[in-house]
DNA sequence: TTGTAGGCGTTATCAT
DNA sequence: ATGATAACGCCTACAA
């Protein structure tokens, strides 16, 4: 916004007309080559850049994709903003953040104001209802991450398959009793994790799962998950996400339980500090970036769609075992007698 | 840019001009209140959203602001970018994004095509050299966060105090030697970090600072430097940022040393991981959200100027003490007979 | 190959 | 109080 200097200067420099000047920075062969260099180094000497702005207003679109989520703190979100940014550079777009702070309400008021300044938007985890959704699509292209709306576009890893390796990771380490500490109440995705849950349990010999509830990561929720966990008589947690998972455990190790040895936990995301701690947490890597990248492709077909659509980016999920499982060692449903100050 | 709806759809729909129906949109008495309501209401119905863009082009501003962040997956940057966009918000602005990937040669890019696209720039520890930096400076308002550059305006915590913090924490506990484990070569705020070192050391008895050098954190650079920082007999190390604290952490806990038994370790930053180890890292809080908001009144002072200043916002940085630190417990500069396990 | 004219959606200026 | 007109910076017919 800074520039002052527009194609008429460059035009009267050069002396050629406005659109002499558009098109030789436009197209390479839609004006005399001589003319065409002239102009070229006129708008260089002037320092000519285009306004985006005025470019957007004329073409109708403003190479611009909004991007919505919860919190940009979270290490999810970061993730897939970094995909997101990246993939939408490769293709000439900017990208205009929102952050609606966890609230549902606000989160419609951002999008439609995203909406009036982008081709289109990205929406991470909403909580909108289907209603919401459905006229902010209808309002826009609108691609949805991490959440589904009949009718609208969106990309998601598959949360199932999350929750299945994670089980039978820790089935095949012996574990038959496990404890699931949930996210949020209301959390599409915690509901897609249960659904995996209740669909792999059954498949696994002699496996018992106790649902722990509802808990808010990153507010001390894993806490008393860890709590309920030990008193559950289970041998092993698989935490709704890596935060949680990490509370689990500084709460376990402080009550003097170890990890793995009395105790097994399993986290989802694969954030970076689950690799920072002792023990690694062992979780499920799940593809935050590509999903970025896929949704900014998703949404490009879309708003621009080319000759071949746009290639479909794969979104595999992966168990990363680390240190913080292991096979029970202690006798199912027995407690062992925790020192009571952390380990060391 | 979804919207096909326009101030003239709306004039013809309530009988009046396209003029009228932007002045009572705008001001609340420039229009007759029959007139006013009757246009409000057809542009109710319509669904009439004013274009941001054109708005934009007619008053030579986007009422836009760019962020430009070396990593938006690293902590501190997304909570910068939370505090710039709530404080944003607030103003009235959006926030468009870009992440140079750490790479100084892509940021001066970046930047300038920000530049075209918003109405000032919020850089965040560029690693630009000075002259690039000027250069963006003249060519659009900026603002520096984490770094400064003659004839820029800039927002910083005082790195200085940060380094003070810690290393007397460490010195009140007893701890006469301390390493430290430096960020990145070439780093601004490793710099600023070993500044404080130096002038805060001299100050305190008895008290003997190892460099260890510099270290690339997020990228097992804190495994060497917990090494290093063990065969140099210190009893405590400071390190760059809490990421590094972190893999020192895990380093020493997995080579058989206490933490803070054998060896305390402090981080700066207090990211949101650093609480959720065990123990639990001491550290020293760095205002990050507050950088951002801070960041983006001082932009707005420039770009917008109001009557009365946009008020200062207060970057205090705080001591966070917690498990990893506590008094030398060995004879210093004696290793412990580490057990080559890790401990549980 | 190049110039002229018109318009993208909005607001500001000048009339009425 | 309201309408007509021009302009923001650019692009794209259409004309020459």
């Amino acid at each position: 916004m800074a520039d002052k200097v527009t194609v008429r200067d460059v035009a009267a420099e050069a002396k050629v007309s406005a659109s002499t000047v558009s098109r030789a920075l436009s197209s390479e062969d839609l004006v005399a080559p001589e003319t065409r260099r002239r102009i070229l180094e006129v708008a260089q000497n002037l320092g000519y850049r285009p306004s985006p702005v005025a470019q957007g207003l004329v073409a109708g679109r403003s190479k611009t994709i909004g991007l919505l989520v919860p919190d940009i703190e979270h290490p999810c979100y970061s993730a897939i903003a970094k995909g997101v940014y990246g993939q939408a550079l490769r293709e000439g777009y900017s990208v205009v953040i929102a952050d609606s702070d966890n609230d549902a309400s606000y989160e419609i008021a951002a999008a439609r104001r995203l909406q009036d300044q982008t081709d289109g938007l990205i929406v991470c985890s909403s909580k909108m209802s289907e209603q919401d959704i459905s006229a902010l699509n209808t309002a826009g292209p609108v691609v949805l991450s991490n959440r589904v709306c009949p009718g609208v576009a969106d990309v998601g890893f598959d949360a199932t398959e999350t929750v299945r390796q994670a089980v039978e990771h820790l089935h095949a380490l012996g574990h038959r009793s496990i404890a699931y500490a949930g996210g949020p109440e209301g959390s599409w995705s915690d509901e897609k994790r249960r659904k995996g849950l209740a669909s792999t349990a059954p498949k696994l010999a002699g496996l018992e799962i106790t649902d722990l509830g509802h808990f808010e990561p990153g507010f001390g929720g894993g806490g008393s998950a860890a709590d309920l966990a030990m008193a559950s008589g289970a041998t092993a947690v698989l935490a709704f996400n890596d935060f949680m998972a990490l509370e689990i455990m500084a709460r376990l190790r402080r009550r003097g339980y170890r990890v793995p040895d009395d105790f097994s936990v399993v986290g989802i995301d694969d954030i970076q500090s689950a690799n920072l701690t002792s023990p690694a947490l062992t979780t499920v890597r799940t593809p935050l970036r590509q999903i970025g990248q896929a949704s900014v492709n998703k949404l490009l077909d879309i708003v621009a769609p080319q000759a071949a659509p746009r290639p479909a980016i794969k979104l595999p999920v992966g168990l990363v075992v680390r240190e913080s499982t292991s096979p029970p060692t202690r006798a199912a449903a027995t407690k062992p007698t925790p020192a009571m100050e952390h380990v060391a």
